[in-house]
DNA sequence: TATACTAATTGTAAAGATTATAAAGTAAGA
DNA sequence: TCTTACTTTATAATCTTTACAATTAGTATA
């Protein structure tokens, strides 16, 4: 099923100018396969037995482009660098402070929050992001020793 | 007021080991007057006048300490570098992908997603942050010419 | 299938933000 | 005032991301 999500992927981006190159179809794959939410470097490094020669720059430019005609979602957190997410319905991500682990967490219904923010700032929404913070289950059961 | 704030600020460190120091009661005092919500950089700008000697890492440095302590917080958006803010009162912020412009918002009760987090996937929560993005007025208004 | 046009990749350098380190300075309590 | 531990400073180092120019490679067209 997630190569189902990956050939829409593809498939929708025959539709624009967006040349398809082996680099390319790897790291979409492997974003689509990931479970995590890898970083620029975490795909560099998984791929560089693939393609010995492949730069940094080209997982960098093209995670743009796939973010640009949206197959792709950047999350900039706290820490240095930021991760990337296949996922692009809605969503939420539930943060472990301690050890860096990202649970995706669904829930439903917060247009009423854009629409107040619209009518009280006046601003054009157009999308909202939320993050949840705390320590997960392993890591909780060890800081209470 | 602010002041107020300030002054409260100054205070709750007192009862810490934080020593003060010229250049943290600037910081601080910049953070809480601030209308903004400013980067390293603007900081260290704002008070190279008033502090010619004073090293970047100092502000970075007390950046940690008031974050540590919890009278700031810090913001990191997709842009290169995070932005701080006095402000650790429950808001959220609408922000301009345009311009850049953030703009305070307040809203209650998103206690329940915590809550529901919490019961879907056993972290212990902590916290939450929520941003909306969108063009703000001005920008909106050139964008349809 | 060969050609040509244009976009993509590579390798490296550069930029920008943040942190590490060691020496010198200073706040705060005894 | 003295002492100690915390802070600041200055600089170097690190890390992430982008810029750039030369080379390579998709893809549309003939």
């Amino acid at each position: 099923m997630e190569n189902h999500r990956l050939q829409e992927a593809l498939d929708s981006l025959k539709s624009t100018k967006v040349r398809m190159t082996p680099q390319r179809h790897a790291i979409l794959e492997f974003l689509f396969n990931a479970k995590t939410h890898p970083t620029a470097d975490d795909i560099y490094k998984a791929l560089e037995g693939k393609f010995p020669n492949m730069s940094v720059a080209t997982v960098y430019n093209n995670l743009r482009v796939f973010k640009e005609v949206g197959l792709v979602r950047e999350l900039t957190y706290g820490d240095s660098s930021s991760r990337f997410d296949s996922n692009t319905s809605d969503h939420y991500h539930v943060i472990c402070e301690d050890c860096g682990k990202i649970v995706d967490f669904h829930y439903p219904g917060l247009d009423e929050v854009e629409t107040l923010a619209e009518h009280v700032t006046n601003f054009k929404v157009k999308e909202h992001r939320m993050e949840i913070y705390g320590a997960c289950p392993e890591c909780h059961k060890l800081k209470q020793h």
